[in-house]
DNA sequence: CCTTACTAGTTAGGTGCCTAATCAGGAGTC
DNA sequence: GACTCCTGATTAGGCACCTAACTAGTAAGG
């Protein structure tokens, strides 16, 4: 939830920052910001959602995949899942199995391992939060048509740090 | 910076949520999914550009409402602006104060009010930050033509919380 | 076996943001 | 002037994420 701009920069900042260092594009200055500016409040309101059921983000993502994809599995791999470190991983199934959310077995055949799975008490939390979730969901996006929302996915998936030389390490 | 799910669900997941729970709405779900997921990719690539700068985003975004439209404003005016609550700008004027890139004065009129202006030494900094940022920029949406970038900018603005009965207190 | 190399998970410590509570200056009312 | 009310800024404390460094179990080569 990091700090972005409330709002865009005037067109005549912009000139004068065109005008300053060449490589601006200003479309691409306003599509930048404007992604930032959504998602940052996109994500204050799922919080403020899930606030009340004393879920974050990260917990709630932990559920979910949890539910069904990857069911009996390890922290690592819902870390991979998660996009998020292990450390991170370890503190979220701490909090989780706190709440009496999840249970940690031992792996049978690695003892290094552990095995997650969700409580009865997970399941019925969710059945409580989805409902509301995907009515949230909906409306956040109920500006758009669904050709719409297809369209937005798509230009979205294109915004990808570019394979321009010099690539990640 | 937070979590968001890696890959986005696949249809067979989505098919049985929506069977579970009639209000969801699969393009409005992956629409969000991708929206947070991409928002974080793009964050952390411009966090990793500031880093060799000891810079955030929020100390940068600081920085750039400072050099042009706010400049000599308050600590107040810059929270409202970087869309950060006041104790936050806090902490950030505090390191950026550390650091010689802004100063500090009293408001001649209210004693109660500080004036924040930059130093050289941050316009120099700029300079050289800026140039690679705006290429940066550049680069991750060089997959879009101007047009896809004005037409995803549009789409993102539809996407706030509808006013749809119950808005913030 | 036994060393070496790897992997799963945790701990320790740091950053960036938040809310709640506090202090100090300013403004309106009597 | 003294009371209350408001507002700018800070401090204190908490949460979610990170990296680096550790512990413990596994696997592979001598």
């Amino acid at each position: 939830m990091t700090v972005v701009p409330r709002t865009l920069p005037s067109p005549e900042v912009l000139d004068a920052l065109a005008g300053r260092y060449p490589d601006v594009e200003p479309s691409a200055v306003q599509a930048t910001l404007t992604l930032l500016q959504v998602a940052h409040e996109l994500s204050t309101v799922l919080e403020r959602h899930f606030a009340p059921f004393q879920l974050s983000r990260g917990r709630f993502t932990v559920l979910m995949l949890l539910r069904r994809e990857l069911r009996g599995s390890s922290p690592a791999a819902l870390a991979e899942a998660a996009g998020v470190k292990r450390p991170t991983m370890t503190g979220l199934l701490r909090a989780l199995e706190r709440s009496g959310l999840v249970v940690r077995r031992r792996h049978p055949d690695d003892h290094r391992s552990a095995v997650m799975s969700l409580t009865p008490k997970a399941h019925r939390l969710l059945d409580r939060v989805l409902p509301e979730h995907f009515r949230l969901q909906a409306s956040l996006m109920g500006a758009l048509g669904p050709a719409e929302r297809a369209e937005l996915a798509r230009l979205l998936t294109q915004v990808r740090p570019q394979p321009c030389a010099g690539g990640a390490p």
